[in-house]
DNA sequence: ATGGTAGGTCTCCTA
């Protein structure tokens, strides 16, 4: 039976969960991962997710920021979350499937805007998140797993709008993009997305700040769906669904889509 | 070179 997998940054689940329920209601995923729910897990609007069919959520909440959320037509089973800071904040959750899938929802740390750990600790904190994902990775490479989310990296020159102009900013620097390729690296992932889409400017987030988002098309591409090795031998299919950006109040984020044969 | 928008604990923080 073949599994198809969404990952959305929302930016405030309470805010659009009616973007939510369009988005099941056309799509119809068997799961999708959504970040920055902005909100505590008991104000997160499950109920309104379960008449649309996805009676199955395994979350994290935190109130105003951050907050991860796994929704699924099939029943899940909760594999608990990881902490990659010296704090508590919900950027990780992770279920397994009845067929063995294991789903990992990530949201990374943005970092900042001065990429230099010294003057940024938020920058900091996301090359350590980042370090604690490629250890963790690398002590038991996964099998049968899909790492969806926002890792708020855009690895390749084609992945932004300017490869010269992004060098030094937050998302595209050099240092950011060799840990993130060290992360793929040590868990043997593939980038599924860029993988079945291996030509051309790809973007799932536009700027808020854009006057016509559409037009100056200054995109990134920061939201990721990746595969272990077993489920990249299967067949495969990817779509970024850009003109969910132009839906009503959007989120600065388009979800992603992969489908895999199983 | 600069400033632009959006959401939430809302005149300040994060993205």
């Amino acid at each position: 039976m073949p599994i198809s997998i969404a990952t959305w940054n929302i930016n405030s689940v309470r805010l659009r969960q009616n973007l939510v329920v369009r988005l099941l209601h056309e799509e119809r995923p068997d799961v999708l991962c959504l970040q920055e729910l902005k909100s505590p897990l008991e104000f997160v609007p499950a109920s309104a997710f379960a008449d649309a069919g996805y009676r199955h959520i395994v979350a994290r909440g935190q109130k105003s920021y951050n907050g991860v959320a796994i929704l699924s037509r099939h029943p899940l089973y909760d594999l608990g979350s990881r902490e990659f800071l010296d704090r508590s904040e919900a950027r990780h959750v992770a279920a397994r499937m009845e067929n063995g899938i294991v789903i990992h929802n990530f949201y990374v740390p943005a970092g900042g805007d001065i990429p230099d750990r010294e003057q940024n600790s938020k920058f900091g904190d996301k090359l350590d998140f980042l370090s604690g994902m490629r250890d963790w990775f690398g002590e038991d490479p996964p099998k049968r797993t899909i790492l969806a989310g926002d890792l708020n990296i855009a690895p390749r020159e084609d992945d932004v709008w300017s490869h010269k102009q992004l060098l030094d900013v937050v998302s595209h620097t050099p240092v950011e993009v060799e840990l993130l390729a060290d992360v793929l690296e040590a868990g043997n992932w593939t980038d599924i997305t860029r993988h079945d889409i291996s030509e051309g400017k790809l973007y799932t987030w536009w700027s808020y700040r854009a006057r016509d988002w559409s037009a100056s098309d200054r995109g990134r591409r920061l939201d990721h769906i990746w595969a272990s090795p077993d489920l990249v031998g299967q067949e495969h299919s990817s779509k970024v669904l850009r003109e969910v950006r132009g839906w009503e109040r959007p989120s600065d984020h388009a979800p992603v889509f992969a489908t895999f044969e199983d």
